[in-house]
RNA sequence: GUCCCCAUCGUCUAGCCUGGUCCAGGACACCGGCCUUUCACGCCGGCAACAGGGGUUCAAAUCCCCUUGGGGACGCCA
């Protein structure tokens, strides 16, 4: 078989949202899988409501998903000419004609037809009439109204339209610039498209599409149609359902990898895994295991697979992406050992980037603030001394591990005949300034010896200064 | 209204194609318990589904039909 080729053609309209996002994954996972292609197409042929600042949002939103494109981006407004010459090949061989009817007399048909019970479509009145191209005339397709057009959906199974249901809908504007219907098809001929992966709501849009495919004499691509995202009230997923766009799951501390995991184990499955990482997603990705009904968006499940996805990932690359959350709270910190450490102390108690800025954002000042109950309860006049005797211990010690870390509490703790508990919760609030924190020892080796004593040390000052 | 699609726990899903191994498995959420220096993690256990009705068959979650429910599409938007 020849390489698969696949596609993404968002419309520069917006942001780039997760159910596209999602179209975009499996095209993109489909031709990794396979070692073909994948290409990036906007379609911006809706003059009225595509943005530049819509094309730099959804390629920003592709880049930070990691899903790159092998060819384009391309651009519909820049290929007229392409679409032009089509439309003279259907125009002369009589696949196509002129129409004149104005969008009222449209309106009119579509009301008439509805009325008499059935599908509101274009009646074919200039179908015979052989006009010639005047202005504001629409170019036609001249669809056939027997028989039936199949669609042989690799995700759905065959799909049967009846022709009469279609009409000869419009290939060119008055303006001349191509309908989406036309448009895509011409471009996927010319592009080399053989495999087009779309949403669900597109199931009755390639009937006409194959139509134009045989009116051309082009043999037909595979057709595969995945289910559709919807909100938690089943019905499509729109803002009101929460946020929707690539980049709201970005600022709110999702790992790209999580994002990727959650948006295609809605709808594809392998056998009961649910943890994947990129390399084994392209490596198990394949149609026949997308399945066939809508899914909801469950952001508990997302939250869970992030969580998942941050422990098991490197710290480094959590790093980086944690990076931003720092800065955000007005931490300077950067990549490194210690940030490192810092994230291995806090990846199996996060579940979004953002909490876990929050829980690291302690490490890095040079003196603690408090919490005040946290200091009312805990940082007393009877944990001086064993204060004092820890700094001491600890200024001793050179080896600054967890490991060996337990021993200079080991002595404190038959010095001062208080049990670990009584230590470490004090200690917490000396070091984190709060009473909840990753374990005792974890903040103690990523803090290093020196923060430690400081804290320490300060933390006596402020209870001798009460 | 017309056409198209879909239907397993609250949610994502495995199983369905190639009926028996399924009084239906996993995950999220939820509820218990264990672990424990806080919070988490982890571990153990629990709750919870084949939409309904007809067939076919010795046997149906699995095959067929109908009903119901949900979704989508009917634009000189994509």
């Amino acid at each position: 078989m020849d390489k698969v080729v696949t596609r993404f053609p968002p419309s520069p309209t917006g942001y780039l949202h997760v159910g596209g996002a999602r179209t975009a994954l499996f095209n993109w996972l489909y031709a990794r899988h396979t070692q073909g292609r994948f290409v990036l197409r906007i379609e911006d042929t809706d003059a009225e409501r595509s943005t530049q600042a819509s094309v730099d949002a959804i390629l920003e939103a592709l880049e930070w998903l990691g899903i790159d494109w092998d060819d384009g981006p391309y651009f519909q407004s820049r290929r007229m000419d392409i679409y032009n010459e089509y439309i003279g090949k259907l125009l002369e061989s009589g696949a196509a004609y002129y129409c004149t009817c104005t969008p009222e007399q449209l309106e009119e048909m579509r009301k008439m037809a509805k009325e008499a019970g059935g599908k509101p479509k274009y009646d074919g009145s200039c179908r015979e009439k052989g006009l010639e191209k005047t202005d504001g005339a629409v170019v036609r397709l001249k669809a056939p109204v027997m028989g039936t057009t199949v669609v042989e959906d690799v995700i759905k199974g065959n799909i049967v339209f009846q022709n009469d249901e279609l009409d000869d809908f419009i290939l060119l504007r008055s303006d001349g610039i191509p309908t989406y219907n036309y448009a895509v098809v011409v471009d996927d001929i010319t592009m080399g498209i053989n495999t087009v992966i779309r949403g669900d709501d597109h199931v009755n849009n390639t009937p006409r599409q194959i139509l134009l495919y045989k009116a051309l004499n082009i043999p037909l691509p595979a057709f595969g149609h995945v289910p559709m995202v919807l909100g938690n009230d089943r019905s499509r997923l729109s803002k009101r359902h929460g946020a929707m766009s690539v980049t709201a799951y970005r600022d709110m501390g999702f790992l790209p990898d999580a994002l990727l995991n959650y948006l295609v184990r809605l709808g594809w499955s392998f056998g009961d895994q649910e943890f994947f990482t990129r390399n084994e997603l392209i490596e198990k990705f394949t149609l026949d295991n997308v399945g066939k009904s809508a899914g909801i968006f469950d952001m508990e499940k997302l939250q869970a697979l992030n969580a998942d996805h941050i422990k098991a990932a490197s710290p480094r690359y959590v790093s980086k992406h944690l990076l931003p959350f720092l800065k955000e709270a007005g931490c300077e910190a950067e990549e490194g050992e210690f940030l490192d450490k810092v994230v291995l102390t806090l990846n199996a108690r996060s579940k979004t980037l953002k909490e876990m800025a929050e829980g690291a954002l302690f490490y890095f000042p040079d003196t603690v603030s408090y919490d005040e109950d946290a200091s009312k309860k805990f940082l007393m006049e009877s944990i001086l001394e064993p204060f004092k005797l820890l700094i001491d211990e600890l200024k001793s010690l050179d080896d600054f591990t967890e490991k060996a870390l337990e021993t200079p509490f080991k002595t404190v703790m038959e010095k001062t005949d208080l049990k670990f508990g009584k230590i470490a919760q004090p200690l917490r609030v000396a070091l984190t300034g709060k009473t909840v924190s990753p374990g005792i020892f974890e903040v103690l080796e990523a803090l290093g010896k020196e923060k430690v004593i400081k804290r320490l040390e300060k933390a006596v000052q402020y209870i001798e200064s009460r």
